[in-house]
DNA sequence: CGACCAATGATATGTTGTAACTTGCACTGC
DNA sequence: GCAGTGCAAGTTACAACATATCATTGGTCG
């Protein structure tokens, strides 16, 4: 890390904000679990459960089995770290892994970029709306498919 | 049908208004659409092309792959007669193929029934804070996942 | 009739997701 | 040290979801 830069790769940060969620979660920060994240952090667009298998496999020079990434992922969603595109069945590393917000993404038909809103007024009307219909909101899922700025 | 009735067994009425419809769009209303259709119709929650295929199967006494039935279920979503379930991957009829919604759907997560809403103001804010984001909004996937009253 | 076209069938394969069981490894308490 | 315990990760197998490709059927129209 180099202190003279305030422009901090956002990786070895990030790294470390996963790793204290985490760890103030009760869970264990493992090697493996590591490299799970950063794969994932890698990504520059949602990377399914295959797509990191494949990466850590290959910078780990050895076979990484799907399932352990799957569960790697399950835990990393449970604790907010990574979130799960429904319409994409992939996965995005949560740059702010301490902030719960049901958050909003935008994913690109064409180039399969993904960005991510957070407006809470919305999410609070979609989870209002279903307590009102006798429903239990516990998770929504706010996705938004069409094209981004570059693609349009 | 029976003319005394005015409960109208929803099954009949939804299909011809399903057909009507489709011919509207310039497609045929063939037997194995309808067969699909009512198939998926019959079901009370979210049906994947699988349960549909199989259901069919059945009915007809011959095997009816899952390929012709995502053909069909494609051409079902691109006319509004019927919608995909993302988080569940499985489809709903859809009731008013007339009305075109982007509809919210409460997805119980104990019974996996499905019911759906429509509110306008909360999914035309969705597509504005996308719009306000650079982005073009086509196709809004929002989906609550949580618990129904029964199952609550 | 014969060329054409849309719908469907048949087959194969690719992708995503779970389940069940085993192995490895660190920690604990004797 | 070394059993006993418990979680992480590996292995294998399979289930569920989705698409690709090519063949066949049946109708329409010149």
């Amino acid at each position: 890390m180099h202190a003279h830069d305030h422009h901090e790769p956002q990786g070895a940060e990030l790294t470390r904000a996963a790793r204290t969620t985490l760890e103030k979660a009760g869970e264990q920060w493992t090697a493996m679990r590591e490299r799970v994240f950063e794969a994932l952090a890698g990504f520059d667009k949602p990377a399914s459960a295959y797509d990191i298998a494949e990466a850590v496999s290959k910078s780990e020079g050895r076979r990484v089995a799907a399932n352990s990434v799957y569960r790697i992922l399950d835990l990393f969603v449970t604790a907010n770290l990574a979130r799960r595109v429904e319409s994409a069945n992939a996965y995005v590393a949560n740059a702010h892994p301490d902030c719960l917000h049901d958050c909003i993404f935008l994913v690109c038909d064409s180039c399969g970029q993904t960005t991510h809103l957070d407006d809470d007024r919305i999410t609070r009307n979609v989870r209002a709306a279903a307590k009102d219909a006798g429903f239990s909101p516990i998770r929504p899922v706010i996705e938004v498919r069409g094209k981004c700025g570059a693609c349009d």
